[in-house]
DNA sequence: TTGAAAAACTGGAACGATCCAAATACTCAT
DNA sequence: ATGAGTATTTGGATCGTTCCAGTTTTTCAA
């Protein structure tokens, strides 16, 4: 393995002299075309290998129109819910012959912006962005107008025409409110998440849908935005319990928002599920070792990245922007947390990976 | 804001005709120069504005040798530990003008191969790798050769010569260990983790030292190895309790693998603390809301991405590898799962990110 | 053997920026 | 007004690949 020690790059044009064939050829060789020799492919590649080639596509790329980069924009990467989403995306991505690149907007608009800008000088064939909180609604247009495929993943962007892989929060609030109805619960609070999320709106339009389906007023139904965090949750909460009508039970915004409420009842020496029901949403990792394991909806994150991926493939493909919505079925995992037996064939759905 | 519907891109040509310059000029507008008069660069700027211009960073790359994207690779993405880090290194790059892609293997050193010959074609100007279990420790000599500045983050490559930054694994099972036999234990066994992981390597030894120093002899200790996992961690304290001597504490190969073993010490009716002492090791951000909270050696991933970050930055800047170990301190935080008391002052560094 | 078709190869001209040396336009003291 | 000195601007050449329109070589039926 003759590998230089320095850093002069070795380009076709040497390759395709160490091979004694022209750049033409090595480039033909490069692409996997049929019409050169087996015999030339096979020296071309040595020389490849011999002077330690490495192939520029930023290069190729400025000569061919189109970059095998697509890029994913995701609002927080710590999170786990939208870390798996990344890897569903990623996964497709790789698949099919692109290069997917993450960047982290860290829930921040101005860095998302830059972060965009950035992509699109990279050239990137498409985009799948879970847009940071706060995001204006033309954010995209740019992007959009050039003809660069973009969907948006988890969350919508209102009033942008723009394709989206999205769960149904709507069904998904509504399954959990049927549930703790069928318990017997009839004063449900909705808690936690900030009050202009558009997630938050989705998931309490069910929320209230499904109460009026049950015969109860969604009016009167207690409703506490907080910051969608333990302490909001448990902060939620207490400002619940307060209430001159106390709910018995709670959708919460997301899981972990749940997790703060069960912390909170657990202090007030209240057990969750026989004394307070909690349902949670989105069924991340940690849900099921949860003590109680948490009784939540499950969304399936890393399928909702494939097939956003998918989707940005199908537009990459089709040459042209298709507007789309997809909305990801959802569906309710009965653990612990709100009370009830723990059906047996659900607990099935549970994961442990990170082996 | 006369923004063209079609995709045929604008170039600097473009620009300039738009602006009545020439393209140099256009240039050195683009790069900020001074040598171009304020009105001149006023009326490039409204040109650019006017036509959508985007820049076309492969094209310049092409001619510049140099590129401003670096990359990191990361084994888990969806490990919030490690997603910490990438966080962490993100941060610095952007502070420092480069644009940071990230990877995801999943653990797969062929996947990892792939990653890294994609990055090279890139051109990245640097890259933080935290390489993938099983990684062959020639696997990044290519790149190293080639003059591209590798840091290693978190997990060393035995027998390469490879900057790393990872964080002190045997002072951080010393402190553990210490604080046992503080309260105490005289039976400490190890438990969970992958036997040929380096990682485990280097905490073990910490282990054995800190035992042996304790008058406690290493080799009568319990080492059982699973994999990193709750159910490891639950499979390693049932095996450790059916040994003839059974340990009444135990050192956990990190916070996943601790609250398996907690799992499963409450499922046989025992105490994690008062019953058995429990400590794990990473300080992940769920360890402060386990039941019980978890005493744990915390290593601040954040903070040793941002240091890799800044090795990488300091080998381009030199224009030559530097080799070079940054071993980044820990330190013990002594919640609930160990007994003894809870100290006070520690409890401070708690984190509730996720905003 | 010959010639037409097929197979294999090739030499520029792009692509969109940067860089450099040199040209041109100003300024201002004389 | 003049020339030196400074401030701006500019036309190629260039980076490493792909594409195109051939050219050369091979194959093979007549």
């Amino acid at each position: 393995m003759a590998q230089r020690k320095a850093k002069e790059k070795v380009t076709i044009i040497e390759i395709a002299a160490a091979a004694g064939v022209s750049k033409s050829t090595v480039s033909l060789v490069l692409k996997g075309s049929d019409a050169v020799h087996p015999e030339t492919r096979d020296r071309v590649n040595a020389a490849i290998r011999e002077l330690g080639y490495v192939y520029n596509r930023g290069a190729a790329n400025l000569r061919q129109a189109r970059s095998n980069i697509v890029g994913m924009i995701i609002n927080d990467l710590t999170n786990p819910f939208f870390a798996e989403l990344a890897v569903g995306i990623e996964r497709s991505f790789q698949s099919a012959g692109y290069v997917p690149f993450i960047a982290n907007t860290a829930e921040n608009p101005v860095r998302q912006a830059e972060v965009i800008k950035l992509m699109r000088e990279q050239g990137v064939a498409g985009l799948i962005v879970s847009p940071a909180r706060g995001t204006p609604s033309d954010a995209l247009d740019g992007l959009q107008a050039a003809g660069v495929p973009v969907v948006l993943a988890m969350r919508r962007l209102p009033g942008a025409r723009i394709s989206s892989v999205v769960p149904d929060n709507r069904r998904g609030a509504r399954l959990a409110v049927e549930r703790l109805v069928e318990l017997g619960h009839r004063r449900i609070a909705f808690l936690g998440g900030y009050a202009d999320s558009v997630v938050r709106g989705e998931r309490l339009e069910g929320f209230g849908a499904a109460l009026a389906d049950a015969g109860l007023d969604p009016e009167r139904a207690l409703n506490i935005a907080t910051a969608p965090t333990r302490d909001g949750g448990a902060a939620a909460l207490e400002s619940a319990l307060t209430h001159r009508e106390p709910p018995t039970a709670a959708l919460c915004f997301n899981d972990i928002v749940a997790f703060g409420v069960c912390l909170a009842l657990r202090r007030r020496g209240l057990q969750p599920g026989p004394d307070f029901g909690v349902i949670g949403f989105d069924d991340v990792q940690e849900a099921v070792h949860a003590d109680p394991p948490l009784t939540t909806i499950a969304v399936d994150s890393m399928g909702l990245g494939e097939r956003a991926a998918q989707m940005v493939l199908k537009m990459i493909e089709a040459g042209r922007p298709i507007v789309e919505e997809h909305v990801g079925a959802v569906h309710l995992v009965i653990r612990e947390s709100c009370g009830g037996p723990a059906r047996q064939g659900m607990e099935k759905r549970t994961r442990e990976r990170r082996a």
